[in-house]
DNA sequence: ACAAAAGTGTTATCTCTACACCCATGT
DNA sequence: ACATGGGTGTAGAGATAACACTTTTGT
């Protein structure tokens, strides 16, 4: 096995980790994905890889998270870059950690993919983890709630058409409370970000909902 | 010259940059040390470097601050990790970015540093930066800015012992408004942070100003 | 006709903002 | 005595939170 890139002073590798949250169940779940080799093989991990040398950081977590889901155009932001030196036991490894949002309507996972087996978890029951990945989830949770109050970051786990009742279910799962229907509307109407789709959803014996969609479905807009 | 770190695939290089505000002649102003060597020579450039193999991230920064300035024991805080293939014309370089805020009564530049010249600019009178530190700049104060309204970083600027008037000053160089005298005492109150030394501050023809300390000077609290 | 979720306004409470005068000191 | 910044409270406006009934459908 060939040593071929040479530098003066010691590298590290540089890898991506991509915290994937979705809506599943009515509970947040996220990807995980058993790891075929050493170190930790056979353990759940988050997916991600190392990056390619010419190649871009947030492409790099695209890249892994279309190889591992199969999903793209989805919502993706940096998270946090780890660095301890001894988080990886083979060599010196910096991970930049970013987390994506999936809408609860495309979360089939691709059949084949690097990782032999890929499965949801609900949060709140994780299994043991590889690395420090656990501490990366929980930054990433933290994260992912305080932006829920500043922004309509919520909004990226919403398909295409959804009815206000299904928004307010994401926000009550998310938040882990109940919340006023006529005041949560209220709130919603004063975002200006969706809109009537003039279509109608019939499921259930009552009154059909109304069907909306976003204005602006690709951006997470800050407000207040 | 001998290149005897060698691996199977091609690794980045890592540094560290660090975006160090203070607040200085009643402005925003942070720290560039003008470059000694290729590339960019000659061009100002935020303090940083190569991390080193067996150092952590924070550490790395932490070091560079020393290194640079003097001064340690300062807030300190991930900012974003920049990656683009071509950042730095020499080899592929990771930069995990982090900005650090200095009281006033701190910044005397050490003399003789790494960096042959060091000295604070206003945020708007900068010079031409090396690299994408523009960019890096421009996120940091975006950070510290939204920062300011959510937690008590702006505490990070004040000294041991402050007045009320000498902390509603930070806040409108910040925040670049006048603030109200009463409201801002009011707020100030509510957040708990700060108490009394029983010391006053006799200063110029007036009424002397009680003198106060944070109660926890080395956390920043998330409020609201 | 009834069960089940959709839809819709008003009032009370709290928070935020605007605003002006007296106080203690140095000269 | 006067100039200077230090220190203090109240009232109106705006935002947030609490709360219940009617509508439309499927069975």
């Amino acid at each position: 096995m060939s040593q071929k890139y040479c530098y003066q002073y010691p590298h590290p590798a540089v890898t991506t980790d991509v915290v994937v949250f979705t809506l599943r169940d009515e509970r947040l779940q996220l990807l995980l994905v058993k790891r075929g080799g050493e170190p930790f093989k056979g353990s759940w991990a988050l997916p991600g890889g190392f990056l390619d040398i010419d190649e871009d950081l947030e492409s790099c977590a695209k890249r892994e998270l279309q190889e591992e889901t199969g999903v793209s155009g989805v919502y993706l932001e940096q998270l946090f870059t780890f660095g301890k030196p001894d988080r990886d036991p083979r060599e010196r490894v910096i991970s930049v950690a970013y987390y994506a949002l999936i809408p609860s309507d495309r979360l089939e996972l691709k059949a084949s993919s690097d990782a032999a087996d890929a499965d949801w978890f609900p949060l709140d029951e994780l299994p043991e983890l590889a690395f420090d990945h656990n501490q990366v989830i929980r930054i990433a949770h933290e994260r992912l709630v305080s932006k829920l109050s500043y922004s309509t970051i919520a909004f990226q786990f919403m398909p295409e058409a959804f009815t206000l009742s299904e928004l307010q279910s994401v926000y009550e799962i998310l938040r882990n409370e109940p919340l006023d229907k006529r005041n949560f509307r209220k709130w919603i109407s004063t975002l200006d970000q969706v809109e009537e789709t003039g279509e109608q959803r019939r499921t259930g014996q009552h009154r059909p909902a109304k069907v909306y969609r976003m204005k602006h479905p690709n951006r997470v807009e800050i407000i207040r």
